[in-house]
DNA sequence: TCATACTTTAGATATATATCTAATTATATA
DNA sequence: TATATAATTAGATATATATCTAAAGTATGA
């Protein structure tokens, strides 16, 4: 399930009376007549809320002559619930792990950046080109070692004098985490990638 | 949990800007900054969102220095989840078993308007008081068993002479369900009581 | 104490939407 | 065929909201 259909799903239960429709149908067929009359609405009203609940999939329609009949179909409403759970807590790492077939740039990065020597000749001005000489560095660290801000300080001099702001990108695109002056290397899923920045 | 409640975690959900942050934050903390680097939006739409998220209490907020780092709160997002599910599919029944102690008012309707042969004397014009005529009637018929048009016009006829109107009034206020000419009787609960009706 | 960096607030704008009335369509019945 | 009932569509209005820019607030650090 993508994004726009749990979107449609939790709008279409975003709304006060199409949760009281919803609840009234939740004892059998109403047709909406009867919902206008329940709700004290115009039918036209009832008419434009059912619209939405069809489209979510949440209720199903019969017509018996003149008269419109709904009823729930409780199995999305079900599935909708759970497909937005899933979304939020585990679709995640595979939705953005895409593809990364940048090896070019990449290399052709690292070897214009950084000098024979290690030392980084400017901070790319670029953004993509930026985040990789920042991931090039970074990954000299020691994952799940905490820090000070000094020793964050010493370890980036070699790379580059001004290394205060060099400290702060890290930060700033998630390779490192700061709480009380400690630093300390964040997991490569939470690293901001270009290829994630829309 | 009430509507209210039920409407704001949907409404919080309902969006997809903030569902892509949830996805965001499922793999930790991000701060703002970084959120909106990723989301390529500006911080106070960042800040707005996080305003909604908050009030929906599906995220939490740690400051540290100048950078306040959002994290999710699942509990809060399986929770509501569950509590609008459960107030669809079961709080509705006691939510609508509202008091009704208005015998007196059915007393008098019976007494006034039905002659003592049992004739209803004229449909009443004031909706409480033809609800109450109406059930009156409709209780003389038995659950589960499928009438055709016919056997229901016989039914009311010793009542009163205008049986298609009431015919119509029985499923109109959804005291019967009617389908491909087969009447039968719904479960009281789908019944429209004037307490129901705001 | 001044400058910097991150966040929030204020205000503006454009879009979405919940509701209504009036008009139209669809179906059934006399 | 004409009438009645239910539903839908069209159009109007008022409110909500997602987003932006600009300004103000807040904490840090030199």
């Amino acid at each position: 399930m993508q994004l726009d259909k749990i979107v449609a799903y939790h709008k279409a239960l975003s709304d006060p009376t199409r949760l009281r429709i919803l609840l009234l149908l939740s004892r059998g067929e109403v047709h909406g007549h009867a919902l206008a009359e329940k709700l004290n609405l115009s039918q036209p009203t009832v008419t434009h809320h059912a619209a939405k609940l069809r489209e979510a999939a949440l209720i199903q329609e019969r017509r018996d002559k003149n008269t419109v009949y709904f009823k729930l179909n409780p199995e999305f409403i079900q599935s909708g619930s759970e497909a937005s759970l899933k979304f939020i807590f585990a679709k995640g790492v595979e939705e953005m792990e895409e593809e990364s077939p940048e090896h070019s740039l990449k290399e052709s990065v690292l070897r214009n950046f950084f000098a024979k020597d290690g030392r980084l000749r400017q901070i790319p001005a670029q953004y993509k080109k930026k985040l990789i000489a920042l991931q090039y560095m970074v990954e000299k660290l020691e994952p799940g070692v905490v820090y000070s801000e000094k020793e964050i300080n010493e370890f980036i001099k070699p790379f580059h004098d001004d290394y205060a702001t060099i400290r702060r990108e890290f930060i700033m695109h998630q390779f490192m985490y700061r709480e009380n002056d400690k630093y300390e290397l964040n997991p490569p899923e939470l690293w901001t990638h270009w290829e994630n920045v829309k």
